[in-house]
DNA sequence: CTGGACCTTCCAGTGCAGGGGAAGGTCAAG
DNA sequence: CTTGACCTTCCCCTGCACTGGAAGGTCCAG
């Protein structure tokens, strides 16, 4: 199977198939004698996998790592699980800190409701802020 | 004043107020006859209102925005609530699809709490993921 | 007059996940 | 035989806000 193909099955462009070999998320492919990139069909489900990791946040560094123990012939599970949990505070601390600033904005925002554009002083550039 | 001295006033390093002025957030400074840049004491006040910009979340495109108004004789109340508005808008947005990643990874994790490494095959590399 | 602290410009790189496009090779249909 | 679709490698670009470093100029104290 040819790189397009095999871009078009697993839903992405031989662009970014080329650059996750580049990567190291799929291991240098077959050529045909003319120098094609030929895949097996199974090459489709380690993508699926690749699309898994990304849709659980994870960095394409951190699903590198998980294919890496799984070639080398090992259960990644232990891994996935500790990368799960740094991902999970991770996104907690993200959420907290948005959090922190969307009440921030709101104070300043509710601040700024009634304008009044002679009390901001051209050195303070705005009051608001 | 030199671009040391300010940086050092107003919390920051000369390196990135040499970035602010290129990035338009800064007015070309003022010259010493050797060429050091030389700033009246108020630039302070400026990079204060950028520094409080960014901590509201702004880009220094936006920051850049206000300055430019308010450079041009007006007063940038209006458009600063524009951007306040705007930004409370994409952070509530942010913040709803972190949530809704950090429910998915929840459930993932919950899945690999238990771990049984025969159970992955190698085609689907995890069956956590 | 020398050393060190400061300043100048310019170029390049960081992290992340690709995208754009050039220049050229290959393959099958018409 | 040519056209068009596909493939190859190559290098540069994106956004964001800086940061690092090289090569050279300036200034002040000792």
């Amino acid at each position: 199977m040819r790189i397009g193909e095999l871009a078009e099955r697993a839903g992405t462009t031989a662009k970014t198939l080329r650059f996750y070999e580049e990567q190291g998320l799929l291991p240098p492919a077959e050529r045909t004698p003319s120098g094609y990139r030929d895949y097996a069909p199974e090459t489709a489900a380690r993508i699926d996998f690749v699309h898994r990791g990304q849709a659980a946040g994870l960095t394409l560094a951190q699903i590198r790592q998980i294919l890496d123990i799984r070639d080398d012939g090992a259960a990644p599970c232990e891994h996935v699980r500790d990368l799960l949990d740094a991902r999970l505070a991770e996104i907690e601390q993200q959420i907290a800190q948005l959090a922190a600033l969307r009440d921030t904005i709101t104070e300043l925002r509710r601040d700024a409701a009634q304008p009044d554009p002679d009390s901001c002083s051209a050195d303070q550039v705005c009051r608001y802020l």
